[in-house]
DNA sequence: TTAAATGCTTGAGCTAGATCAACGTGGCTT
DNA sequence: AAGCCACGTTGATCTAGCTCAAGCATTTAA
């Protein structure tokens, strides 16, 4: 209880915010969670919500508080790429860029904590630690990125949806350090493909190949239980 | 001239470094070049050798101050996958981690300063524009890492290898800004092959296929002249 | 100089995954 | 309740790229 004695000087939107902990925000102190605060609006969107415009000028950033962000490119001939989900508490935006060729777009419904380009840019240049802070996501997205190219450039269909579902599994649950049992695919087929760079009916075939080898069951389309880890682990190619 | 002035403040190895302009050394003063360069190393690897394994702990970083460096991911099964090149004046190293799962080779001759990881930690807590310099270059490799992200989930085998040779020429000459007509790969046929989640046989077959159709004229299997780099662009799928 | 090893190319056939097509299912609208 | 539409599954076929195999060129070793 000591511990928060200033809690009050900390804005009300902050104190269960948990961006404030493990997401950018720790590295302010009240004063300049205030500061930031002025200038944040929070807003909740629904599922498919454009956040970023690929290409387009960007205006402002945000912190997710809850639901799952799709990254994804576009081709000039329409084919797709996602390059990355985004889960709370993870900051959503590209720093030190005025538009970036990465468009972002809520998955499911989000909660988003926004503020402009400029109230971003003043906190970095005030407080080395929010510099810190982003510079340590990025550097957790290109271990993810990387690890994602391992798997498009050389696993097989098969590897690749269960590494999918094992990703998926390890994030989808803030709360839960490790794999979650019980998880909600936040994709329909048709992103999970151009996530894995495979057709929806590749896809298909290959989840309901684990249904039928019983490492998984899946209901209403969206809702996966795992019932074998080890072995969704060994069809991951691990 | 007056610009100069304090050059002689500058350590000798320093003077001529690229890193000290383009590279996150440009974020440091002569005072703390003259620190760092007290704990430095110059050092010229051939080819092949290992700048960084995978898994194993980093005594140290480096920049490059000219030649290639490849990273690699490494499955149990042997299994690799190419994740990015490295050229001058770029930063080697995954700074904030003890390890990386990412193993660093020099793909050509290569010229590197090297530090121990705690000059550059030391180094970071003292200035703010150091890790900004850092922090940019993550992001660069970030926005690459998606780039090619897109290539391997979406391209055709065709549309893969123009796009490694135009990424190639856009680099392998730091003095060039733009596309260099005239490139040496650095890399072998396995290697490509790696990078792009093709077999050597394919990446073979369709280098043939762009000699054939006259885009480009390759001599000694390394030496590669662009011809027309309109259908080049066209051929990677731009 | 010859021999052995390494890297690159080319050909022939095979297979994983794409494409094309049909059908099921649940959620909206009217 | 009926009809529609977006989403998902399954089957049949086709093809891009893999695998296997052979041969050539260049480098290294002896």
């Amino acid at each position: 209880m000591r511990l928060d004695i200033h809690n009050s000087d900390i804005p009300l939107l902050c104190r269960a915010c948990e961006a404030r902990h493990k997401g950018i925000c720790g590295a302010l102190d009240p004063k300049q969670l205030q500061q930031l605060g002025r200038q944040t609006g929070r807003r909740e969107v629904a599922a498919g919500t454009e956040l970023v415009a690929a290409g387009v000028q960007t205006d402002g950033y945000a912190n997710i508080l809850s639901g799952i962000v799709k990254l994804s490119k576009l081709m000039a001939d329409g084919r797709q790429q996602i390059v990355g989900l985004q889960f709370a508490p993870d900051f959503v935006g590209r720093p030190f860029a005025a538009s970036s060729d990465v468009s972002a777009e809520a998955a499911s419904t989000v909660r988003i904590c926004t503020f402009p380009r400029s109230a971003l840019e003043d906190m970095v240049r005030q407080s080395p630690g929010l510099e810190h802070r982003l510079h340590e996501q990025a550097l957790r997205e290109l271990d993810d990125a990387r690890e994602w190219m391992m798997t498009l450039g050389q696993k097989s269909a098969a590897e690749k949806v269960a590494t999918f579902l094992l990703l998926l599994s390890r994030h989808v649950d803030p709360l839960v350090e490790g794999y979650s049992d019980h998880l909600e695919i936040p994709l329909k087929r048709s992103d999970i493909a151009d996530f894995l760079g495979l057709t929806v009916e590749t896809v298909s075939r290959n989840l309901t190949q684990l249904r039928k080898a019983g490492v998984l069951t899946i209901q209403k389309n969206r809702l996966v239980t795992v019932n074998d880890f080890s072995l969704l682990e060994t069809a991951a190619g691990l």
